[in-house]
Order: structure tokens, then sequence, then C-alpha cells
RNA sequence: GGGCGUUUAGCUCAGCUGGGAGAGCGCUACCCUUACAAGGUAGAUGUCGGGGGUUCAAACCCCUCAACGCCCACCA
């Protein structure tokens, strides 16, 4: 019989993302929306930067998020899922810098401060938006009218409030302080922001004389010759024999033959190098503190880009590598240089710049962030916020037990001024929520604003509060903080944990008194798929939007869920994706297959007691598969819901329920066509509705045909346990139906009968209600194995010679085939599966003859053996009976 | 140096509080069977990194060794 069917044979996901994204958005499908729960769920995007282009990390993000925002929407809950971007400072001035540079040979400092951010602000408006729209590919069902770019006037209001607060507080401050200099940008960063590289470099060791014992030398052990120059003191250990005797007399600097003081300081290791330190405070993170101790004075010897300056004049405007290099020369014409040896070194450089960063002392703001980790830190104690999966609160705790002060000024244009004035008529220094007209204290109209912004981190720290409106009564009120701060939860990857979720977490408590989140869930970092790290320098990076065009955004996401539970590490093989995609198009074609028979489908189910076997079977599996995914969403065991959907709807739903209806829907009983039409479409919208989290785009599709249109399914309640379908039996008795179906199909492969040839088969049970189920089924065993006739009797009754046969603990299988089939061949089979299980008994009888075990395995245990051995009994005694009749 | 993590089928990984080793992809054979060849049916594949220990019972708990990865750290 030819049904019609006009659905394309295979699904095309381009043309329906946009169609649905766009429907959605009319619909306001995205809007949080009271419901059942009565309680809101929050989700804050990572914003990210308005450079950025679209990455794995990015789509990885948007599906963890979209399928949380999604499932818990229709779980009831009036879901808020707020997006934004974050002006990244240091990048995208390094971006617009460098296009002006290209169009105009111009740099920042040509154009002057207020043009140039005008230059920025317009390239934000123009290009800045890209990310956006490659999000919406993905099907993010943020609620766009809560955007917000981090440099938008709240967030703006919300960094001065928390700046000023702090600051009158005592918490933020100026200080000539060492900090980690950035050549390349020219600017400070904070410590989280270096990362350590081990460079292969030397190990020199230096004469320097001393002046009171022209005799003595004092070797000195250095990695950084050039910075010689800015030495102020020689240290030893005072407890060091060899030279302590030499504390309170004079070093004399090779080169330059500055004379400075040597000095005892218990920095100093006396196994290490030589034991002599030469100490240089001003580039020197040690040296520095070794300083501060003994008042020693601090010069600085290197240019903002890194070069050096008049003070070092050897190498004046040299870089630190040329330098070194000059240094090592002049060295050995003076004969001072003692002894160079290769030395792999770890070295500080900027995460943005990837140079190599300079600790310089400079007056910059930072931040005493003290008190605010101890209370970050407590806040995850006592479980106000969880993180998902548990480990990850050490890495957390590791960073906010041993808290540092913040750096937050950076040398950039692009970001929040430092709301900090300075008078020039009376030196008064302040700071202020809204720009002052005059002096706080003299009155005068001559001050200016503190030149440096702020860390992007610092405006990303405030993001819960000032997506919220914080702290703009009007604006909270309109965009409901009270309802949706705290937020419940954060997603994001383990490489920002520091960055931000800490800092939001220092940050939120501070202003609040809550912390911002209850959960934050840290998902995989997405690597290629021999688990190198995506890069542009190794070229193995993967464009979701390549992926997007080629398999469809459903099957990028399916595939990004389904690596994404509690591991660390994604490996992303482009061919699980095309795995996917044929999932996706298997849920397509097996709707191709209900489609026909849709108008038949009634609204409501028949009564319960109207149902076939096979369809309490069906309702009794979509019901365990709703009851784990439900589970695992909650638990953001994205990788778990995925299998389980999975397993079902291959497994369950198109192997067997499907198969199973055939015989109906092309047959001739009215009746019981409606009944299965009805059952197939309510399954099908189940599976849709379980589905849709994970994969919107072809579940919307489909809902619209099984629902004529008439509503969206982004809006649907999800499905829910139901303990009135739960059906323990049925689901028995099937599956040792598909035992005995898979038993006949194997024994016809293992005979090489064509899917042509039909059979007739003869099952031999003592399984009453096996048998019951099996007649109750004979007429499909047609369609599934090509069975043509058969019978089913006890095992008493004698069985048919010449057969192939199968036999399982409940079941044997017997095909008579008088003269197609070889005796020995069938002989050696059942030979082998004699053995095979015989194997498998021995182990569980040892069990049972183990005193040991019997006293004290609990008796669950005991009897879950016991049935095993028993019914490897049952198969071994059908095994036999079969070989003796063959002999 | 400290911490975290990983090591299970050819590949990517799951295996929750210990109780007969799993999935997907790949592979082999046979099938264009009227939802689907982006498919169907059947099938093969593992000293669960090595070594000890606890236990009636260990992939899972403890110790130890090894390899790999990541994070932190002031190692001149």
């Amino acid at each position: 019989m030819e049904i019609e069917n006009d659905l394309p044979k295979t699904f095309d996901p381009v043309a329906s993302q946009d169609k649905w994204y766009d429907v959605w958005m009319k619909n306001q499908s995205f809007k949080p929306r009271a419901g059942k729960q009565k309680k809101t769920f929050t989700v804050l995007m990572p914003p990210p930067n308005v450079t950025g282009k679209l990455h794995m990390g990015h789509a990885l993000d948007a599906t963890t998020q979209d399928a949380l925002i999604r499932f818990k929407r229709m779980k009831g809950f009036e879901t808020l899922w707020i997006p934004g971007t974050d002006h990244a400072g240091i990048s995208t001035q390094a971006v617009v810098e460098k296009l002006i540079w290209k169009e105009e040979k111009k740099n920042r400092h040509d154009l002057g401060r207020e043009e140039f951010m005008k230059r920025i602000w317009h390239w934000k408006e123009q290009y800045g938006s890209e990310i956006v729209n490659q999000q919406k590919k993905m099907g993010v069902s943020c609620d766009w009218d809560y955007s917000t770019f981090t440099l938008d006037p709240i967030p703006n209001m919300a960094v001065k409030k928390f700046f000023v607060m702090l600051f009158n507080e005592g918490l933020i401050y100026q200080s000539d302080y060492i900090v980690n200099w950035d050549p390349i940008l020219q600017s400070a960063i904070s410590d989280a922001e270096v990362e350590h590289k081990d460079v292969k470099g030397f190990f020199y060791s230096i004469k320097y004389k001393v002046k009171e014992l022209p005799d003595t030398e004092l070797v000195i052990a250095t990695t950084r010759p050039e910075t010689m120059y800015g030495d102020t003191a020689v240290a030893v250990n005072s407890d060091d024999e060899r030279f302590k005797h030499l504390i309170g007399m004079t070093a004399i600097i090779p080169i330059s033959n500055r004379e400075v003081p040597i000095i005892g300081d218990v920095h100093v290791d006396i196994e290490k190098g030589t034991g002599c330190l030469k100490v240089t405070p001003g580039h020197d993170f040690n040296d520095f503190e070794i300083g501060k101790r003994h008042n020693l004075p601090i010069i600085t010897i290197l240019n903002k880009d890194g070069t050096f300056n008049r003070l070092a004049p050897e190498i004046e405007g040299m870089k630190p590598k040329e330098a070194r290099a000059k240094i090592e020369q002049l060295l050995t014409e003076l004969d001072a240089l003692v002894e160079k040896k290769e030395h792999m070194n770890s070295v500080g450089h900027g995460q943005r710049s990837d140079e190599i960063v300079e600790p310089m002392v400079s007056k910059q703001w930072f931040m005493n962030t003290q008190s605010m980790s101890e209370t970050a830190v407590r806040s995850v104690e006592n479980g106000d916020m969880t993180f998902f999966p548990k480990g990850w609160e050490n890495t957390y705790f590791s960073w906010l037990r041993n808290p540092k002060d913040w750096c937050i000024s950076r040398q950039l244009w692009w970001g929040h001024q430092i709301p900090v004035y300075y008078c020039r008529k009376c030196d008064a220094k302040w700071a202020a929520e809204v720009d002052p007209h005059e002096c706080i204290e003299c009155k005068d109209k001559d001050f200016f604003q503190d030149p440096d912004v702020l860390d992007t981190w610092f405006s990303s720290g405030l993001w819960p509060l000032s997506t919220l409106g914080w702290p703009d009564k009007e604006a909270m009120k309109e965009k409901g903080f009270d309802k949706f701060y705290p937020n419940t939860t954060l997603i994001t990857g383990f490489d920002i944990i520091f960055f931000w979720v800490a800092r939001m977490m220092m940050m939120g408590i501070k202003a609040t008194g809550q912390s911002p989140f209850a959960h934050t869930y840290i998902h995989a970092i997405v690597r290629d798929k021999q688990g190198r790290k995506m890069s542009k320098s190794l070229g193995n990076g993967i464009d979701p939007l390549d992926m997007v065009g080629q398999y469809g955004a459903d099957a990028m996401r399916f595939t990004l869920a389904a690596g994404s539970g509690y591991n660390r590490d994604l490996n992303l093989d482009p061919e699980r994706i095309e795995g996917y995609r044929n999932f996706v198009n298997k849920l397509w074609n097996a709707f191709r297959f209900v489609y026909p028979f849709l108008d038949k489908a009634q609204d409501e189910l028949p009564v319960k007691s109207e149902w076939h076997l096979h369809d309490k079977w069906i309702l009794a599996e979509l019901n365990t598969v709703a009851e784990s995914m439900n589970k695992s969403m909650d638990t953001y065991r994205f990788d778990d819901a995925c299998s389980e959907i999975y397993a079902f709807v291959y497994d369950k739903f198109c192997s067997w329920y499907i198969e199973l209806s055939k015989n109906i829907l092309y047959g001739e009983d009215e009746l019981e066509k409606v009944k299965r039409a009805t059952m197939l479409r309510f399954c099908f919208k189940k599976i849709v509705t379980l589905l849709h989290p994970i994969t919107p785009f072809i579940t919307e599709e489909i809902w619209s045909y099984l629902e004529d249109g008439k509503s969206l399914l982004i809006g649907q309640e999800y499905v829910e346990f139901d303990a009135k379908l739960e059906n323990k039996t049925v689901q028995e008795m099937m599956n040792k139906f598909i035992d005995v179906t898979t038993g006949i199909r194997n024994v016809r492969s293992a005979v090489n009968l064509k899917p042509k040839d039909e059979i007739d088969v003869r099952l031999f049970t003592d399984d009453k209600n096996l048998a019951k189920f099996i007649y109750d089924s004979r007429h499909f065993l047609k369609d599934l194995a090509n069975v043509k006739s058969g019978k089913i009797q006890d095992k008493n009754k004698d069985r048919p010679k010449k057969s192939a046969t199968f036999a399982s603990d409940h079941t044997e299988i017997f095909i008579p085939l008088e003269g197609l089939i070889d005796i020995n061949d069938q002989i050696n089979r059942i030979k082998k599966d004699i053995e095979k299980t015989k194997g498998e008994q021995s182990k569980v009888e040892a069990k049972l003859n183990n005193q040991n075990f019997m006293n004290n395995a609990p008796e669950e245990v005991r009897a879950e053996v016991r049935e095993k051995a028993s019914s490897f009994h049952a198969k071994l005694t059908s095994l036999n009976g079969i070989l003796e009749s063959f002999l």
C-alpha cells in the first residue's frame, strides 16, 4: 500500500531554525511568565566580548544554559535568562586601535581620548552585535529586552556606587606598589591576568666586589643580570656562616660601579644559587618586599614600553632580551661573569598580550579583598552557593583563602573611568557617584578625574546586580530585581572561577548581603578530538556556525549536551555531530511514519482497559524515561539526559513500537487504527516535549504538525513522572518478547536465511504469561522476523527434529528446516553456547557454595544470585535437551 | 614545591552509596523490507594503567608506582 507523504525524506534544519526563532520572538516566548511552580529561575549569561566571534566554548555555554532554561520554563518556573556583552577593555581597544592605524596611520594619542572613545563606540554599534546574531542561530531563548552592555549607564552607576562605597570604607586605596606591567598594553594588570610559562633561560653567576675587603668577591646568581642597574642592595642570609661577616659592608655593582649595602635577610636561601642575592626592589616582587623591610630605595630602570631608560645607559632603549646579551658581553669583558648555565624559568606573561610582563613600581588603585573573600568562602561552606560538580569548590577556595589585594586600575581609555577626582587648587582627592561640579573641599572648579579605567572584571563582578537595574531604584523595580536576585544558576567554564565567579560572589555579597546565585554549574572546556585546546595557532578550531550550517543547530546542541556532564574536558569530534544529525533525522523519519495517520488520531487517550499490551509497554517506558530525564536535568547531567532519550527513541520507540504499529496501521481494523494513531500521536508529543530543551527546532517543527499549529511547544508543560503509567510486569514481558524475536532473527542469520524466506517457528516455554503475550502478538512476528506460521507449547512437549534452534532461559526456539541445514553446524553452535553458559553458571554457583558469601551478603543480593543460577540452569537444561535430540 | 584531575572496547566517553563490564562512533557479514541507506538485521572486540591491601565480593574503597593533563606558587 502506498501512503501519501508530502514531508521531505530528510529534515532540513536550516529552514526550520530561522522560522521558529522568529516565531518565538514574535510570540514573546522568552519573557518571564509566572507558572505553576510559583518560583523564579534565573540564569545569567556570561557576557561574551563585543569583539568576540562565537566559538565552541560559547556554543557549549549557550546550549547548556538554553537547555536548562527551556526545561525550567516548561516545568512552570518563571524563567529569566539575561544576555549581554562585555566591553572587554583591552581587546576591544586593541582591535579598534589597530583598525585606525591601518586606515589612518594614527594612534589613539593622535586622536585624543574623546575622539578615540567616539570611534570605539561607533565600532561597537556597528560590529559589536555579531556574536548576538550568532547566539540566535544556536536557538538561545534569553530575554533580549534585558540585554545589557557592561558600559551602559546602569552598569556604570553600579560601578561608581560600589567603588565609592569601598573607597569611603578605605577598602579601595591608591598606592605605589610593584605591579605586573604589560609593556604591550602599557598598563598594569592583576595577578590573575598573569600566566606563568616555562621559558628556557640562563642562570648567571656574577662577581660583585666588596669595597671594604678588596680581596673579596661576592658571587651573585641571577637570571636577569640586566636589572643590575636597579639593584639597591646585595642580600645574604643572616645565618650564613660564609657571608654573615659581610653584612653592613658595601658591594660594588659591576659596569656601573655603583655602591650598595650588603644586608642580611631571611628570604635568602642558603642552599639556593650562590647564597648571595642581588636586590632589585623596583623590578622584582620578592626584592620589593626585601626593600620594604630594609628601607631600600627603589630605582625604576624601565620605560612604560618595557625598554630600558637612561638610568641604564649601556642598554638604554633596548628590550630586556637584547639588553641581557649586551650585559653578558660587558660582564665578560670585565671578567665579572663567573658562570652561565642553562636554566628553566617560570616567567609571567600577560593573558591578553602574551608578552612577558615586567614587575614595575607604579601608582595604582587596589581593592582590599580580605574580608570579602572570607564571606565569599563562608557562603559556599554553608551551602548558600553550591558548585556542580562539587569538586570545583576547591579551586574557588584555594584562591579566596589566600586573597591578595586586587589591582583594579588600568592605563586604558576604553572602560569605566575611575570615579576619583583631584583638585588642582587644594590637593583634595575624593570619589563621587555623580560627576562633581566643584572641589569637595575648596569648591574650586579646577579639578580633574583620574585618567585610568577599571579592570574589566570590576564591572563583570557586579553583573548579577547591574543587569537587574541595581543601583537605580526605578530600573530595579522595572526589571524585577527583588524577584530575580539572587539568580538561580550560573553556568560557566572553570577557567573563570577566579576572574568572575569569585569576584561576583565577593562583590555581590558585599553589595546586597546575599550570594548572587544559588548554584554554579561548571561545564567542560571544549577541546579537539585529540584533547588539545582549540587554538588559532594549531588551526584545530571547529567553528560552531560551520557545524550548524552543515548539520543543524539541533545536532550541534545535542552533541554538546551529550558531551557535557560533570567532566572537565569535552573532546569534540565532528563525526559525533554527524552521528547526532542522523539521530535528529531518525526522529524526523519516525514522524514521517506517523504523519499520514495523524488525522485518525483523537485528542484523548482511550480508556486504560482498551490499551493494547504494547501501548501499556511504551507508555511505561516513556514514563521511565521521563522520570530519569527530570532527574538528570535537575542535576545538570545533560549527558545522561541525552543518552536516556536517545536510547528510548531509538531502541524502544522506533525499533519496536513503530514496527509493532505497522501491522495495525496497515491493517483493516479501523477502530484499532484510530487507537494506535492516537497512541502514536500521544507518544510523539511526549517525546518532542522531552527533547525540546536540547533540540528545540525540530521538536517545535514536529509539534506544529502534531498540534496542527494550534500551540507552541516552547510553552508546553514538561513531561512528569506518572505513577499510573508504571507497569513493570508488561515491561518484563515485552523484554522477553524482544528476546524471542531477536532469538528468531539470530537463528535466521546463523543459518543464512534470506530476509525474504518465510519460516515456521515452534516455541517452547513454561512461562504462561509469556506464552499468552507472544500469542497475542503473533501477528507481529511476520513483520518482525518474517514468521509465516508457528506454535507455542509447554516444554514437556516433543521438539521437532532437524531444526535450527536457539535457547534462552525462558524459551526454546525451533525452526524446522529439514534438508536445509547442516546438523553438525547446529551441534557446534549449541555446544559453544553450552560452554559459555556453563562458565557463567559456575561463577554464580561458586558464590552460592561459598558459606562466607551466604552469611555476609544481604538477602537481596543472595536472591539475585539464586535467580541467576536458576535461569542459567533452565537455559542449560534446554540446550542439553536440544543437543540430545540432535545426536 | 602544593593542589586538582585523568588512565575502562580501535576512537570519544559513561559506569551514582562496592554485588553478573556499558553507550555512541568505527569495524565485519547480510539486506535498497512500503518512516528512515543520514537506514535495517545479526555479529566480533576489554588481564577496567601496573603492583599490593581491605572485603564473602573491587573498575568502584585504602596504599603504592607509572604515564598524561590542568591550576596555583616569590624558587633568585
